[in-house]
DNA sequence: TTGTAGGCGTTATCAA
DNA sequence: TTGATAACGCCTACAA
């Protein structure tokens, strides 16, 4: 195997350092960073057989492989992201765009979604590059750039829309995605192809915080939600509505504004005055402003049969009942729909709408 | 200029495709991805001035310079970062570590530190690359990693400690960094460097809400801290007792526990039981604490009389006073001092001791 | 002002 | 089983 010695045409290409050229040397700390072609060197053998090793171990035999793998450990050798990037088109980098505005209480499970993203993501080897971008086009014309100049494996969607312009841009230019919430508006539309995404059963959730207040004696349980219209909201409010009815009783008391803590308020004021003993809020915002206005109004009965939506820190600290998301889970399935997405292109969507996380309610009593 | 004429050695370099080679061609859409090379042929000029036009303009005559930039923007030409990089040695990628735990509440400015950094890197033409590590070491492991493997150019850190290590890792392997919160535990150390850090005067914020209590007649100002030893802590502390000392009163109604709700509603009783008639917290969950208890006791003269610390949305929503950290303006700082340290090797810290950032009091009325 | 040459570190193909 | 060769797209130095 020759060791040490120099075959072929002079020294090794990428050596011949034309004395006075030194272009970047980074401070030349007296040891150069290992390459491929640095350890195929120090052991005699090919830079291809060193690239073998890594990337297809069973084409080389065991004591060069073993012999390879000890210079790598010794010299602490790491591939260059670039180099390999150049090569095979990949980056091993996700995109996740950050909200524009982060309405805070709510926001907080967009974090603790983007935490468990990264840390799923490390597991099986990629890294997450986060963006900023106003609206959708910005969006989309952030998807553009970052696909085209850093290569960007694949992109992880939050808060899907109705009429959501971003998957269908996204398909179009066959550029693998997933995303956090169903394609609420284009499922069985046959004209848009399908694809990946994960969910929470939302239903589930107020089910079940419905079925709660039940349990505690609650009868003219009230609905606090969004505006018609969104999907995750409509989602919510036929949980209670079923519930209820399996329930025996009638969902009549229901109360649909946009999210705020004022809005909570309000909306629980005209509710209890509507009779209502109970409440289910499809957010801790809208929950927490509720329990402030029944403590106002002297309702402590009501304040105790209060159920939220998201189980944020707010909820937890102060001892608010609320519907528990597993957004660990749904970061993990989405990083793998993802990847499996990446690394087999042409398979199709893997996700069954009939298969939707289910969140678990905390049942808290106020402080 | 020869239009469309290949000159010299046959076709231009990486134009042969040997008919039946067809590597990896991802699903040849018809239009190959733009390159120097190709839009160099289609103009008849060399891709090096190509290159030129995007990196020293001046140097390009201006027919040309315009007639290349029409091209470039005719086909959508992106330049692409691996490449670049594997030839520059810079990614344009900062890196930032995800909390292991976001212990919620306070865990929130993180969360806004993060979205201010991701649009201020944006506006510089950088990227975030995010990643998840737990513990210092691992967290020195994945600085080795990335900057092996993904040349990352910088880091960006939060929450540095006394006695720190990492930045003694990257100070030792000259990789740029910046901190949020100054250099505690190595500041004055003449064995150690300085480095770049950009801080908040926590100092100033809980002078300003103490100041701001006894506007409302607040007299026995109590204060809510965490346990000495930390430096915000400390540094939080120091304004209240300076405050309370400048405005003739005595600053001895103070409880320093860990952070959390529950500490809070224990730390209030006994501090009002000891004669508080309001209280400086150094947090929002020690606020919220607060809050809740008093309202248990039905001490509704001191509840409007806490200040909360960080402004979090919970603050806001519930209506409690509290310091707003100007997080976008420490963001901008961090990131433009990073890049600075990163274009500008040699250049010496640029961070003045005496620069702190001012927060601002909110003040609220609770609800 | 523009063009030529060479190489950054990796992988794919094919020949030995 | 291993090695030689040729790109991937860009930038820097130097020559014309």
């Amino acid at each position: 195997m020759g060791q040490e010695s120099q075959h072929g045409h002079g020294t090794a290409s990428g050596e011949q350092v034309p004395a006075g050229r030194r272009v970047n040397a980074p401070a030349d700390t007296g040891t150069a960073t290992p390459t491929l072609n640095s350890i195929a060197r120090a052991l005699g053998v090919s830079r291809q057989t060193v690239s073998n090793v890594l990337n297809s171990p069973e084409r080389v035999a065991e004591p060069t492989r073993s012999a390879v793998r000890g210079e790598i450990e010794r010299v602490g050798y790491r591939p260059s992201a670039a180099a390999r990037q150049l090569r095979t088109r990949r980056s091993r980098l996700l995109g996740f765009r950050m909200q524009d505005t982060t309405d805070g209480i709510n926001g907080s499970i967009l974090d603790r979604l983007l935490h468990a993203l990264t840390a799923r993501a490390h597991e099986c080897g990629y890294a997450l590059l986060v963006f900023a971008a106003d609206g959708e086009a910005a969006e989309i014309a952030a998807y553009e750039d970052l696909r085209a100049t850093n290569a960007l494996d694949g992109f992880l969607l939050t808060s899907t829309n109705h009429g959501d312009r971003r998957a269908d841009w996204l398909l179009e230019h066959d550029i693998p995605f997933v995303c956090f919430g169903r394609p609420w508006g284009r499922i069985d539309a046959a004209t848009t192809r399908d694809h990946d995404w994960i969910d929470i059963d939302g239903r589930a959730g107020t089910d079940a915080a419905t079925r709660l207040l039940a349990e505690d004696g609650a009868r003219r349980i009230g609905f606090m939600g969004w505006p018609e219209g969104s999907g995750a909201g409509d989602d919510r409010f036929d949980g209670y509505v079923t519930a209820m009815e399996d329930l025996g009783h009638v969902p009549d008391l229901v109360d649909r504004v946009e999210d705020s803590f004022e809005n909570g308020q309000g909306a629980a004021e005209r509710l209890v005055a509507a009779g209502a003993d109970a409440l289910v809020c499809v957010s801790d915002s809208l929950a927490l402003g509720a329990i402030a206005r029944m403590r106002a109004l002297g309702r402590h009965d009501v304040m105790d049969r209060v159920v939220g939506f998201d189980d944020t820190p707010i909820a937890r600290a102060v001892g608010i009942s609320s519907v528990d998301q597993p957004v660990e889970q749904a970061a993990r399935r989405m990083v793998d729909l993802l990847i499996h997405r990446i690394e087999h292109p042409g398979a199709s969507p893997a996700s069954d709408p009939t298969d939707l996380l289910t969140p678990v309610v905390h049942r808290r009593r106020a402080t």
